[in-house]
DNA sequence: ACCTCCGGGACTCCCCGTTAGT
DNA sequence: ACTAACGGGGAGTCCCGGAGGT
């Protein structure tokens, strides 16, 4: 009956794996702790020698969101020490990218439901978001640093903004249209 | 203790506007109808005279919000037959509009709790989304309009990102930050 | 069809009799139109021909039990110019008296209720306590007037007490032993 | 969100400790659920957890406010075997007590509603007004039996109708009098 | 003068996070 | 560690009663 350490490390892993997607596709309250552990394939009553309430789950299912939201993003081009900008912005406004919040950018996900949130959350968005901007930087190849990361913040605001809009709006083309042309902007008058 | 049909109607505006502005701040989960009704100064009691049940009220702060979050955007230019896209995107960007998320615009409050809801609230959003588009386009001066379009759905985007990173963000100077780099990219980029 | 002036004068004091009896009876809250009217046989459509508002009934028959219940005190001794202390005591604390609390006095029945109500029906209780004790003081044959009037107020605190509290009390023995002593308390001790 | 059995208990109380307040301040129906709860900082939601009914709830808000009403008059003298009169009556009689009815005496508080409420209700009150009516003959130091009892009965009518009276009077003079006569005349006459 | 309507408030039900026994 | 309550949150229902409208 019992389980080894490395049994319990990995249902640890595999519920904060699961409640990561979840709280991308349904929000911080988009999580129940029933359901989570049903889909780990473990009764709701071990819950607690893993966390030590719904509240700590979030917590650490929103910081390992943002992990691996970063992670799918840099995927495409693991190794590269500078990043095309180009492709960064293809794949952030691709329509596999608005279809699968699970999987995506968690700052996009996120980032309304954070501003409702606690301090150490939008902290945490912070840092992303600054992870993120330096990202852009690198693929924008300016020269003034200073310049770089103000236009690579309004870059991040105008992917941000375009993939939230493209997965709220109901109409299939209105939905594209908004990457395109989010896509477009940035790429045709991000560089100068 | 009784109450004429025009206090009725007042009752409703009263509660129809303060749900308003509770959705916009806490979300559409963000309403509870004890608190509601009690910041109407009424009792949950007689809320059901009012409306069919929570989803409905939800519906209808909706479709609420968006005119009011419109009429608020609009009243820096009260008569101006084409707008200035300059004073629109600096009052949208202002740090009144990202402090005050219950007077502000609908779209970026709502989007992502939008991106949860149903088709309803998904179409609606696409209406006033093109509304907004519209009134870009009348600052944009662009002679093609297919071109005006799609760089008007652009900056709503950046506008709209800006504003839910800037009001998720804990640190203030990374927030103003956001604001200013987003409406100096717009602007200087934006137009043609 | 049509009623007289007359006829509309009656049934207002009719409604104001039953009204000023139900409140000693039941409290201030402890009246209802519907009921009210229909002991008065009338429907209740036609109250708000008569009052205000259930409030400004309220008030009405408040003032009229105050007048009905003092009416009864000192109808044992019509006429006379002073009244002997022994026989307002005796039918103030007498079994009649306790247990019929819709022709009684009001200060007893309804002092507890006016200490929650408005500023209007305190000053009126105020006014009538006043009233009472000054009858009280007629009875005590003092020399000093100022300690009559303590005196007075002392007696009327100990008859309101006690009836309030036989009224309340369930064993029957312990009911009527409060009411005898205490008018044994005021008559034996009470006059110099 | 979940909560212990401890939790309970603690919840329990206060929810009576506040209902007890508030039937001295209000009356036994001057009392509202939702309102009680909010008080406790918990919703109406979880009430009947807790009680059976409105009605249970008053029952048992009523035992306490006894219980808490009596602790407070003997707090005083905590010690005392033979309890002074003059004490007690001068802070029965204090405008403290007077401004403070839901800390102080819930026979003076309720009595009037009691006698309008259940035989339980009723029987309570009589073997509160027994107890209280002992504590005053332990300060009597009187050598009959019989007489000090009566006496102190009669002398609890005087305490309870001065308070009531003294609470209902809008003027604050006048009301001040009634204490203090209804406190003389109680302590130069009421020992032998 | 009837009828309707509106709001107040007690009560019920279900969900879900948490804890207690097994 | 699983099962089963438990406790609280909150939407929804029902009935009462005061008050307009026809």
């Amino acid at each position: 009956m019992g389980h080894s350490r490395a049994e319990k490390a990995q249902h640890h892993d595999r519920i904060l794996a699961l409640a990561s997607r979840q709280i991308r596709q349904g929000g911080l309250d988009g999580i129940n702790v029933v359901e989570l552990m049903r889909a780990a394939g473990l009764t709701h009553g071990g819950f607690y020698r893993h966390f030590a309430s719904r509240a700590d789950l979030v917590a650490q299912a929103l910081r390992r969101a943002f992990v691996d939201g970063a992670a799918r993003a840099l995927s495409a081009h693991p190794a590269a020490a500078t990043i095309s900008l180009k492709r960064f912005v293809r794949g952030y406004l691709s329509r596999a990218h608005r279809d699968e919040p699970g999987d995506g950018c968690a700052i996009a996900a996120l980032a309304a439901d954070i501003g409702r949130a606690d301090a150490e959350a939008r902290a945490l968005l912070a840092r992303h978001l600054e992870a993120s901007a330096a990202t852009v930087v690198g693929g924008l190849g300016e020269s003034d640093p200073a310049d770089a990361r103000k236009r690579a913040l309004a870059i991040m605001s105008t992917l941000v903004g375009a993939l939230i809009l493209a997965r709220a709006v109901k109409a299939p083309g209105l939905s594209d249209e908004i990457l395109q042309s989010a896509g477009e902007f940035v790429l045709t008058r991000g560089p100068s």
